[in-house]
DNA sequence: GCCGTTTTCGGCCCGACTGTTTTCAGTCG
């Protein structure tokens, strides 16, 4: 099973036990575990079989109990009280718990004392009005339910980031200009530059007292705001609104003097607050979103700004993309947070096309793009043969191209413009194995990519001899977007990271963080596993037209969230730096 | 179910909002 498949079902596990009313610390233990499992960088089957479940409790919040379940997973491919609990349990009844408004308490007593299995019966239940005469249940309980089994579907579908980027910059354009704002963040996963975000958050400071007025402007204008289908809520501080798309916006209003507990609280993750809240009790200091107190009593010790409730917590300013409570507490104890790349540290783009192939623009138009962005140097990379469908070069027009190539960097040359062009190719790995092209015209290039797009559902075993033979083939560089997914879209191919990882180690080659939006390749546990192993990593625009060279921002926060510095990330350096780092 | 700078037992983050309630449970984030 790989480490997603275990999460997958220890989640399952935790949902289940809380139907049946479990314990909610050993719900939480088994929700923290398949987050844990998730976020490990190390394939937990092959832990299991070299070191056996003894050396799973070394991740924390994985105890002998854990550690046994997950071993069992991964040997078994199944756990045996997993498959208890869902006896126990009649399908479908989880699907209830997914309805906005219907959490575990009221999932259960819809189901035992009506019988209610599924989603189609209990719309049947709530429009029969059967629902409203359940003790704890009333008329309103009963629509906010029926509207939300509408919703269950939306409901729990992510955007992508760059989407949810695109209506927080609308909804910030909205706000702005209202004299009640004094300050304004978005919030939650966003803020954290999570690939997909489920909803947004919106902070705003209205001013040393919470003016009811004010509050009452900010909240009007926030109503106002274009495509919004339903106010779910208004409250003294916060309000919530559900767009038509089904995305949910909430707005908190906070006194200026606790704008930084806010922004601190709203920004999360959960779980890395549970740990700033933990370690505060162990300080007697009580964290809460209106400041950091003295447990016994009202004393106020900081809360303005979010750097002063860290400090007071004797902990650093965390880059927002590091809350996920993975490493970033050891990390700082140890002194070692690192100083994550920004965009301006990038200096060349390596991968994108021309008119050549599927791109739109011309080589000495990707080149002006590129020199606009303040970039250094590019490789034009377009498709070999095999991708019939984006008109693959040959070895020909690939030659052709290069002689172009030569010519741009003679004008650059004599123009005084320190800009560099790489001769590169997106070479395929063909299904059978080999590359697309002949190995000495990939000997020619300075820069070759290795992309696999066709075949992506073979088994595992073909899949890895064919990413492990471009490894090892001299000519290759790197091999760009590794595991193929599309976010929300495609599914990964099957590729034992650790062991592409381990082979880029030996043999000196790069692995791609792809930033194209919809692919985001690798993912940011991928890109930690990769940097722990010493793999360079190279952020690429994939672009295909002067614009794609954009999406880079993308791609950089990716790597940020995976605790990537400049160092870690090849084309940071300068050509000449580059070139002798990992080959070409 | 996990865990230990007062602990191997007894804790485990904290508050807003809603609805069905006269003091609180459930849900959500």
């Amino acid at each position: 099973m790989t480490n997603r498949e275990i999460a997958a079902a220890l989640e399952e596990v935790a949902d289940l036990l809380e139907f049946q009313g479990a314990n909610p610390f050993r719900v939480r233990a088994y929700r923290n575990g398949a987050r844990k499992v998730a976020d490990a960088s190390q394939s937990l089957v092959g832990v299991v079989e070299s070191s056996g479940a003894v050396a799973l409790t070394e991740i924390d919040g994985v105890g002998k109990d854990l550690a046994e379940k997950i071993a069992e997973l991964a040997t078994e491919g199944s756990l045996a009280m997993f498959d208890e609990l869902r006896e126990q349990v009649p399908p479908g009844v989880l699907a209830l718990m997914r309805v906005p408004g219907l959490g575990p308490k009221k999932a259960a007593a819809v189901h035992k004392e009506l019988g209610v299995g599924s989603l189609d019966q209990l719309r049947a239940a709530c429009e029969a009005g059967e629902v409203q005469q359940l003790k704890g249940f009333g008329k309103k309980t009963e629509e906010t339910i029926l509207a939300g089994i509408d919703l269950a579907a939306k409901a729990g579908e992510r955007i992508r980031w760059a989407d949810a980027d695109a209506v927080v910059q609308r909804l910030l354009e909205h706000m702005d200009g209202l004299g009640a704002i004094k300050r304004r963040d978005p919030a939650g996963s966003y803020r954290r530059g999570k690939e997909t975000v489920g909803d947004l958050d919106l902070l705003v400071d209205v001013g040393e007292s919470m003016d009811p007025t004010a509050v009452a402007a900010v909240m009007d204008r926030f109503g106002e705001f274009e495509g919004v289908a339903e106010v779910i809520a208004r409250g003294d501080t916060k309000m919530s609104l559900r767009m038509d798309s089904g995305l949910q916006i909430d707005l908190r209003c906070v006194p200026s003097e606790s704008y930084g507990a806010a922004l601190q609280y709203f920004t999360g993750s959960k779980e890395h607050n549970v740990e700033v809240r933990g370690r505060a009790k162990a300080r007697g200091l009580k964290v809460n979103e209106w400041g950091v107190f003295k447990a016994d009593g009202e004393e106020r010790v900081a809360g303005e700004s979010e750097e002063q409730v860290y400090v007071a917590l004797g902990l650093p300013l965390f880059p927002p993309e590091l809350r996920e409570n993975r490493q970033e507490f050891a990390a700082a104890e140890a002194g070692k947070l690192p100083r994550l790349i920004e965009l301006g540290d990038l200096r060349g783009d390596l991968h994108m096309h021309t008119s050549a192939t599927d791109g739109r623009a011309t080589v000495r138009e990707m080149v002006a793009a590129a020199r606009e962005r303040g970039l250094e140097y590019i490789a034009i990379t377009d498709h070999s043969k095999r991708v019939t469908m984006a008109h693959g070069l040959d070895a020909d027009r690939l030659r052709a191209q290069w002689r172009e190539i030569d010519v741009v960097n003679e004008e650059l040359t004599s123009e005084g413009v320190d800009f560099r062009v790489l001769k590169g190719i997106e070479c395929d790995i063909l299904e059978a194995g080999p590359m697309d092209l002949p190995d000495d015209v990939l000997a020619e290039a300075d820069w070759v990519i290795a992309s696999l797009h066709y075949g992506q559902n073979q088994p595992r075993a073909k899949i890895m001899d064919r990413l492990l033979g471009a490894v090892a083939h001299p000519s290759v560089s790197i091999i760009a977007h590794p595991t193929g997914r599309l976010i929300g879209k495609r599914a990964p191919y099957d590729v034992e990271m650790d062991e592409l990882i381990a082979a880029c180690a030996e043999h000196g080659k790069c692995l791609e963080l792809n930033a194209n939006p919809a692919r985001l390749d690798l993912d940011d546990v991928h890109c930690a596993a990769a940097k722990a192993a010493g793999v360079p990593i190279v952020i690429s625009s994939d672009a295909h037209s002067p614009e794609g060279l954009d999406v880079l921002r993308y791609g950089v926060l990716q790597a940020r969230r995976a605790g990537l510095t400049a160092d870690d990330v090849a084309n940071t350096s300068a050509i000449k730096a580059l070139l002798s780092r990992v080959g070409g």
